[in-house]
DNA sequence: GCCGTTTTCGGCCCGACTGTTTTCAGTCG
């Protein structure tokens, strides 16, 4: 088993055990050691199992290192298979229900002897689940709801989407006259590529007009909490949104720590506490002293911090942008000064892999021209699909040469600042050879290749026909690396580690395609391949002019990536641009 | 189940909110 499939599984035993009423402590061993291997690079983790001393890594005891090694070794732990044999699969999927927890499960399988999601809705139309001890009519009918909306109350969104509907709510929220700060947080302020619900923290003196004004947005489909200090509403859709009101002087320490992930808090609160001090959302206080780390914070005993900055600083470390707070290695980082300076929006030059009429875009050259120039982007890279891509209106050999008439005699008539460089996105056949001639490519400013069929391939096949593709000289960049579409459609299986060590000696670039949907190669897998020179070329994969600005979500996962302005070629200037390809094609 | 420069046993984050409760348990983040 591999260490991802390793790590379900510790996670899966960690929510039997909560079903089974186990020490919740000991539930928390098991949650907590799946995050630590997850943390682990695969060939640490290898290495690791090999030498049997897992037990060096901090959360993996005796038991939980010996569980991992036979996973590993036969795919199998007979540990596991008691304890599901031991419960109901039913119970499990009753976990997803809001206001269903493993206590009231239990009592549920106890009392009512219900197994499965379609007993309990029967259990509640009859009336039988509002009896029980510690159940009552609301809490019934909360269940019918959430059985009723489990999968949209489920699932998560993209970021992207998620970012319409948050970035007009703080606006309206900086706006009210009650409100000095308001910021969004949680993983959509991270920039993770899904996030599950939306987070607002908010600096004001009262809570109650702040509350109504969120309760009252449009789309609100129902108010889930409302008190003194926050409050939650569940959109159409099912996007759940939380709203937390607090003093001026904890704003900071409110939004560092709904900012999280959770990881990084917990690095950081043990920071805190190696230093004498106790870091909460309420402040961060010296440890000695009367009463709790909130109690002290309430006295205004705690350390002012203006801004996250100064909660940073207050702990000896530089600041760490959202992007990075996820719990792997930016607190070490920050301690040594070592946070770089993230590519940011206004960096980038201009784009490759772009689609026009010509292929399946739906704006003609000149207007995704106009819409580049527009940006201010000194260059524009065009790379329809190539011949095998049917489904896309793949350009045949004619086509692409017509097409780089066309774009010359665009820029020889100096109509739009925006330089267009003539490319193709040109298909990886199964076999892994190009879907065009060399010499045909040698005509080109660039090529990007991409896999668009034969998705089924094992992992082995599919490897090698993308490196394959990779060592062609005409090769400039690879095109979305694992073809995953989020939330819709699986990556094909494909040995990242692999390819990256292949792009880095062939001098090939890799794509962050910055489609929502894709953001492709995925963030971890910059991050991993760091300091080695592999090179990132940020891609909107634009199909229309409006989609040249999702380049807005590429930036934000090459930033999750730690990824710098270097990293990025299409930072560069067209005349270092320009130099590059030149050089590239004499070169090879 | 994990951990330890005071500890090999006794801790392990904890507060808000809801709904069911006459003082609190469960869930959530």
């Amino acid at each position: 088993m591999t260490k991802t499939e390793i790590a379900d599984v510790l996670t899966e035993i960690g929510t039997l055990l909560e079903l089974r009423a186990e020490n919740p402590f000991k539930v928390r061993a098991y949650t907590a050691g799946a995050r630590a291997i997850e943390g682990l690079e695969n060939e640490e983790f290898e290495k690791l199992v090999s030498e049997g001393s897992l037990r060096s890594v901090k959360g993996i005891g005796e038991a939980l290192s010996s569980k991992i090694g036979e996973l590993h070794a036969t795919g199998r732990l007979e540990f596991l298979d008691k304890l599901k044999a031991s419960i109901e699969p039913g119970l499990v999927e009753m976990l997803r229900i809001p206001g269903l927890g493993p206590k009231k499960i239990i009592a549920l399988r106890r009392d009512l002897a219900v197994t499965s999601v379609a007993e309990l809705e029967k259990a509640c139309k009859d009336g039988r689940v509002a009896v029980l001890d510690g159940f009552g009519e609301k809490t019934q009918e909360k269940i019918l709801t959430g059985i009723r909306n489990r999968e949209a109350y489920s699932r998560r969104h993209l970021w992207w989407q998620a970012m319409q509907v948050a970035e007009p709510i703080v606006a309206g929220l900086r706006a009210l006259p009650q409100v000095g700060q308001a910021e969004i947080a949680g993983s959509l302020r991270r920039g993770l590529e899904t996030i599950g619900d939306l987070d607002f923290i908010v600096a004001a003196d009262e809570t109650a007009p702040v509350a109504d004004w969120f309760a009252g947005r449009p789309g609100v489909q129902e108010v889930t909490a409302k008190g003194g200090t926050k409050a939650s509403v569940r959109f159409d859709g099912g996007l759940q949104a939380d709203l937390r009101v607090v003093p001026a002087h904890q704003f900071a320490f409110a939004l560092h720590h709904f900012t999280g992930s959770k990881d990084h808090n917990v690095q950081m609160r043990q920071r805190a506490l190696d230093q004498g001090m106790s870091l909460s959302e309420w402040g961060l206080v010296k440890s000695a002293g009367e009463g709790t780390a909130r109690e002290k914070a309430e006295r205004k005993e705690g350390m002012p911090a203006a801004d996250e900055k100064a909660i940073f600083r207050l702990l000896g470390l530089a600041y760490i942008p959202p992007e990075l707070r996820e719990g792997m290695g930016e607190i070490e980082a920050a301690e040594r000064g070592e946070i770089p300076r993230l590519v940011e929006l206004a960096d980038l030059r201009g784009v490759f892999h772009n689609h026009t009429t010509a292929s399946d875009g739906s704006n003609t050259l000149r207007e995704m021209t106009a819409a580049a120039e527009a940006l201010g982007w000194e260059y524009l890279g065009i790379a329809d699909h190539s011949k095998s891509s049917r489904q896309a209106n793949g350009l045949t050999e004619e086509r692409l040469l017509g097409q780089l008439k066309e774009i010359e005699a665009l820029n020889a008539s100096r109509k739009f600042k925006t330089r267009v460089l003539a490319g193709t996105e040109c298909d990886i056949l199964p076999d892994g050879s190009l879907d065009f001639e060399d010499s045909l490519l040698a005509r080109l400013d660039y090529v990007v290749v991409s896999v668009h069929s034969a998705f089924s391939q094992d992992e082995d096949v599919m490897t090698s026909r993308i490196i394959r593709a990779l060592e062609h000289p005409r090769t400039t960049m690879l095109g979305h690396l694992s073809g995953r579409l989020l939330l819709e459609r699986e990556a094909y299986r494909v040995d990242a580690g692999k390819v990256i060590d292949a792009a880095i000696a062939n001098d090939v670039v890799i794509e962050l395609n910055a489609n929502p949907l894709r953001l492709d190669m995925d963030w971890r897998h910059w991050r991993r391949a760091l300091g080695r020179g592999l090179k990132c070329s940020i891609n909107p994969d634009a199909h229309n002019t409006e989609d040249l600005q999702l380049v807005r979500a590429g930036v934000n996962s090459a930033r999750k990536g730690w990824l710098t302005r270097d990293d990025v070629v299409n930072t560069r200037p067209l005349k270092a641009i320009e130099g590059w390809l030149g050089k590239k094609r004499v070169r090879r």
